[in-house]
DNA sequence: AGATTACTTTTGAAAGC
DNA sequence: GCTTTAAAAAGTAATCT
């Protein structure tokens, strides 16, 4: 009876795939790489593949960035290492990837009271300014997210490490809410 | 002894500086925003409770004393926007906002977001609009409420849309244009509110 | 008046200021 | 705290036709 159908709309991993790089070869040799180093530490390198974005470290280090699975993670990491070896460029073997943030959004497919909801879930545990954003933030402790309350009903979950866990914060967003007879 | 004596002096110094410093800066801003003396007072009291908190650590004296006004200005029932303190201030609105909620939930204020409601009676008397437009104002504010129009939606915007409606309805009509301007928020989305507010509630508007 | 683009909020890692 | 990445939600805003 919980099917929350929960899409996955971004999901943030970091690995490490060498002990150091020398981001001005990697801008040299990748098409479309971005380094700016005082704008910003890391490289900036885009793959159409499944769609991601990642960010090149000097350390070795990689943040990936907008893929819609955890799967796609290690696919374009992987390809990100290939790449890298065709130029000359050495990567470890199986690089641990972590999942460090996943966003997602659903639907409770019932207009909502946000002001209600405010005071039944408590003025304490939520902020609300609609001047601002329209969305409600409430904070979840188990699992540890973030879910942002729109008043068509459609949530949005950040912070999540896992899918389980932004499926689970639906679930208890959605009892709380039905406790208080707010859906 | 007299070295403990003497760093107690000074800090207590520098406190009393920096509260001078703070209430005269809310002083200042509540000038510049026309707000009345209790809105000032309870400014005060939302500052001094930061001080006696330690909320101000790591955060600078007119932010706090921003936020604090802004809080005041909700609890008196008599909201400025983030933008109109902002103007008064010499922080960005970024911080006010972000110092707010830090001194909300820390000093427990419990704040409801602005109602509509509360910019009726300041957006009118900017517009000339009186008693009756108002009371028409807070009418159809209330059936918004009511109907789930208000929700997610800036309360500004909102009040500049029923109080267009309302002129409208009781015969003082006023401009789109003149309406935003006294509310804050652009013609767009005056337009877009007033469209549902009238479609939502069965408002016949003739031009 | 539309249409477009863009910014508001949340999350997380990375290295450095 | 900031800088950079991506992404959704819905409202508001700026700019162009």
């Amino acid at each position: 009876m919980s099917e929350s159908s929960i899409k996955i709309e971004n999901v943030v991993a970091s690995t490490k795939l060498a002990e150091e790089f020398d981001l001005t070869v990697i801008e040299s040799e990748f098409e479309g790489a971005e380094y700016n180093k005082q704008k910003f530490p890391g490289l900036v390198y885009r793959v159409s593949d499944p769609k991601a974005a990642f960010l090149v470290f000097t350390s070795g280090k990689v943040v990936c960035t907008g893929t819609k699975n955890v799967a796609d993670v290690h696919t374009v990491v992987g390809n990100l290492a290939k790449k890298l070896n065709s130029i000359g460029i050495k990567t470890i073997e199986d690089p641990q990837i972590t999942v460090q943030n996943i966003v997602a959004s659903a639907d409770l497919h019932t207009i909502l009271n946000l002001n209600a909801i405010a005071i039944g879930l408590g003025l304490e545990n939520i902020e609300y300014e609609p001047e601002q954003f329209p969305g409600l933030v409430y904070r979840i402790d188990e699992p540890k997210v973030v879910v942002l309350i729109f008043s068509s009903g459609k949530l949005v979950v950040a912070g999540g490490k896992s899918p389980e866990d932004c499926e689970r914060s639906v679930e208890v967003v959605r009892q709380q809410l039905d406790s208080m007879g707010l859906l | 002894r007299l070295r403990k004596w003497q760093r107690r002096i000074r800090v207590s110094n520098a406190t009393e500086r920096n509260l001078a410093f703070a209430l005269s800066e809310l002083d200042r801003m509540a000038s510049a925003l026309g707000l009345p003396r209790t809105v000032r007072e309870t400014a005060a009291v939302v500052y001094r409770k930061a001080v006696d908190k330690n909320l101000i650590r790591g955060r600078s004296i007119e932010g706090v004393a921003a936020a604090a006004l802004y809080a005041a200005c909700r609890q008196c029932s008599v909201p400025r926007t983030l933008d109109e303190i902002e103007e008064v201030s010499r922080v960005s609105r970024k911080e006010i906002g972000r110092t707010y909620r830090f001194i909300s939930r820390e000093l427990a204020l419990k704040l409801m977001p602005t109602s509509p409601i509360d910019y009726v009676p300041r957006f009118c008397s900017g517009l000339n609009l009186k008693g009756e437009v108002q009371s028409k104002s807070v009418e159809i504010l209330r059936q918004a409420s009511e109907k789930e129009l208000t929700s997610g939606r800036g309360p500004t915007g909102v009040a500049a849309a029923a109080i267009y409606i309302a002129s409208i309805l009781c015969g003082e009509r006023r401009t789109q244009r003149e309406v935003a301007d006294v509310a804050g928020v652009t013609e767009v989305t005056i337009r877009n509110r007033y469209k549902e507010l009238a479609e939502e509630l069965d408002i016949e508007i003739i031009l």
